[in-house]
DNA sequence: TTTAGCACTCGACGAACTAGAGTGCTAACG
DNA sequence: CGTTAGCACTCTAGTTCGTCGAGTGCTAAA
């Protein structure tokens, strides 16, 4: 689709660009060396580009910027592959040296060195519980009509909520239910916990229990952490301050106020990481008017080979892709192997 | 030390300005009605108040501002009082009407609520777990090599946290160490936990264990969380570009950079409601220059008598002092009254 | 004591101008 | 025929300059 010649100017304008915010012009590109034309002939491939949509232009007498189509085709046919710079592998390393424990712990502390590792903004889905199962469960009674439900999980997370329970069950009586459901549930992959508790433990609960109807009501109210028990962490939101692009508070609002909007956030990267390895969503792609202007790089890591959570990166449209993707593919890849390591 | 028509010029000085953000006239000033002299005779006055440090003027053809000393004096003796408008008061009622369980989760809401109403930063720390007592003690092995210790307290918090266990600890003596101590420690308040440990529990422990000086790591490690179980949640933190003053984005990045630095905040936090009832932090009393141009009102709030967590916004100096002021005193206190209710 | 009057100051705003970066086109070149 | 030098043209960013108006401080009159 493309000569050899375009591919080259089209690389060196997004890498120029990447680099300088600024609109690209011939003589600029010209200099660099690696493009061995004379401006006159790096306009009249300009030109063709811009035709070809490759590229726009703010204003007649500027030089030229990449437009979306012109970021995709880079990211998917020109990014040059990148090894990560020595000072990068040593953050990775120290990182991965370090004990931490808590799946979540250790992906949110994830998210936060590779914010520092980029100076954008990353954005982490913890990992999911919908696929890991029952470990314990328990009801811890607080007052006469309030307990606590704590869930742990195989993975050694832990998800608590406070149930309201009527008056006329009685401790013992729900003692003797939660013994009985850590005997029948305990290896119970979550989101099968509600079924399970219907279909099989209802019938023998019921020989058990005096009250049914009441402790079945609370079991379904505690059970019900277990299915959105996925958390958002943040980290280095105001490195969008620092992109040239948003210097102006009316166009980074709107960005930041989408931070604020946990589910909306949780629905975009959800759906930005359905397929495998590194996706790169691009300006509009994003599904969000918000991020138009933004680009979102995301991965996936797994423990034990399940896919059980997504880590991305948030930049401006004009982001550092190479570099992003080399960092978050190797440090994807290593959160998985550290999280599915024998502890 | 101020005249009556001092007080009331500058009153009248303060209220323009946190309404128009812009530096206050003499002849604005006069033409209000309130205070019935003419421009110069204010003038005159403003001059007086500027030399006694209450006003300070941008530049020379400018109006006046308050100074920090201005805001001062008007927090502490000009404010009016103010009664929160119906709209106000429909919101707080239902947010008090919600069913909501989780003490931490109930402080969480009142948080956002009150960024919502004051259109101000929220900033809350939640309920602290030191002075709750504990309820429940549990040593959950995952695997070989590490545990979930979980601590519920009275109020119902859920403190987790994943700690290693050596190979040698079985997991039968794991579990008389969780019933004794149970036994021993429901009801000893969180931060009484680890001397109470060592103190009491440690000798009687010896005889039941064979492995006694790796398990003490472990409930070491476990109990370690116990002590510092206090989260902080920021709402509404883009109200702050909503702000005059601060839609340089230069100006809001070292605030917006503050915020995510939670150790930080959370001294702050702690800092500024040492006292009782509300405080009122202005400008460069926070201590922190990134807050220089900010304005913090904290207030307490109590789970049966003990204040256990601190709610506050954060504004412009030239925030709306009297209005803020007003809505934490009501929440503040029907929060407290809400978490120490017989559930 | 208060106020009207007045000269003065200073920033905000807009018009006019300039500099410079970059373009597209044409014609010459190898 | 592809490439390049040359040139007229366009458009923005930045600067200067003058004007406007809000606001002041001071003086003198009420």
């Amino acid at each position: 689709m493309l000569t050899e010649r375009q591919r080259m100017i089209l690389t060196a304008i997004v890498d120029d660009y990447i680099r300088s915010a600024e609109p690209v012009g011939s003589r600029s590109i010209s200099k660099r060396g690696d493009v061995g034309y004379s401006p006159a002939t790096i306009r009249n491939e300009m030109a063709d580009l811009e035709e070809l949509g490759f590229l726009e232009q703010p204003h007649t007498s500027a030089g030229r910027i990449p437009s979306h189509k012109g970021y995709r085709y880079y990211v998917d046919h020109l990014a040059p592959l990148n090894l990560l710079s020595s000072n990068e592998l040593k953050m990775m390393k120290t990182f991965f040296a370090e004990k931490l424990n808590a799946a979540e712990q250790v992906a949110q502390h994830a998210g936060t060195i590779l914010s520092h590792m980029t100076n954008y903004t990353s954005i982490l889905l913890g990992p999911e519980v919908f696929h890991t199962s029952l470990r314990h469960f328990q009801l811890l009674p607080i007052n006469e009509t309030t307990a606590v439900a704590i869930i742990v999980t195989s993975t050694g997370q832990v998800e608590s909520r406070t149930v309201s329970v009527p008056a006329e069950v009685s401790v013992s009586e729900m003692e003797r239910v939660v013994n009985l459901l850590n005997r029948k549930l305990a290896g119970v992959p979550i989101y099968k916990l509600k079924t399970a508790l219907y279909n099989e433990i209802g019938q023998e609960m019921q020989r058990y229990v005096e009250h049914f109807e009441e402790l079945m009501k609370v079991l379904d109210e505690a059970l019900e952490g277990g299915s959105d028990g996925q958390r958002l962490f943040l980290s280095g939101t105001t490195n969008m301050l620092n992109q040239p692009e948003f210097r102006d508070v009316d166009k980074v609002k709107s960005i930041l106020d989408l931070f604020e909007e946990t589910p909306t956030l949780m629905r975009m990267m959800a759906a930005a990481s359905s397929g495998t390895g590194i996706q790169v969503r691009i300006g509009t792609e994003n599904d969000h008017e918000a991020f138009a202007n933004c680009s979102l790089i995301t991965a996936t890591y797994a423990i034990e080979g399940e896919a059980v959570g997504t880590i991305g990166i948030l930049g401006p449209t004009r982001m550092e892709y190479a570099r992003v993707i080399g960092i978050l593919d190797i440090l994807s890849k290593n959160l998985t192997k550290f999280l599915s390591r024998p502890h």
